[in-house]
DNA sequence: ATACATGCAAAGAATTTGCAGCTTG
DNA sequence: CAAGCTGCAAATTCTTTGCATGTAT
């Protein structure tokens, strides 16, 4: 646990948003501007490896982080990118029993029109 | 609609699998040496776009296309990489009853461990 | 001390794009 | 003929990696 990743998950932590590596790296560069940005993505590889934080994979432009690694779906909003966590009880069990067997993972990310965007459209 | 689209289409409607843009690319060229990837690559978001075909990203490696692009889960097999389709009937209702609002489309991925892998682990 | 992590910069992989020329309707 | 698509290659974008040096235990 060095310097580095320790200021990294401090950053993810600390927002309450689905950040991208560079973002990541940008705040991290602010408190230590020695920082590489292939530490970052080096980091944010081993934490995803060793389960410690989830990596969202986004229809256009980078990956996005999220700082917790437990199993939950994800709202998009196809106008203004917008990304909230939804949690989704259930869903695993329904598809075991159908498959017949463990699911070791999931990603879900379901693409709507946040409350704002729909709000604004209607005008 | 052009030969090369036509082409595309046709061989993503053949194919059992879930190919990745150069994959599609090398199928097509044995058949019409002089289409260009760039081509391919453009088709195929084109076609995306529109709605007649899915994109479908992967933890590791380039995107695999989809010749559907109706809604449906995908079964993931971490050790050997095979993709499947898997029908989810009744998320998008649940879902819908739970934010409240139109669901435009989703992805759902199921990580696990396909029989085939899971009996030769055993031994 | 020793093993591992960093910073840097260059390489790599996947995808996109500018442009001149060709196709399609 | 006009609009749009192609082939080509160069450019972009995101991410990984080799290596010399620094750091933590």
């Amino acid at each position: 646990m060095t310097r580095q990743r320790r200021l990294i998950l401090e950053l993810m932590q600390q927002s309450p948003r689905h950040m991208t590596a560079d973002e990541i790296f940008a705040k991290a560069r602010a408190q230590m501007p020695s920082i590489a940005r292939g530490t970052v993505y080096r980091n944010l590889k081993l934490m995803e490896q060793a389960g410690e934080i989830g990596r969202l994979e986004m229809p256009d432009g980078p990956d996005r982080f999220d700082k917790t690694a437990a199993c939950h779906g994800h709202l998009y909003c196809d106008q203004c990118g917008e990304l909230q966590d939804i949690p989704v009880v259930g869903l695993v069990r329904e598809i075991e029993g159908a498959i017949g067997t463990e699911v070791r993972s999931y990603q879900l990310t379901i693409h709507y029109l946040c409350p704002n965007c729909r709000q604004h459209n209607s005008h």
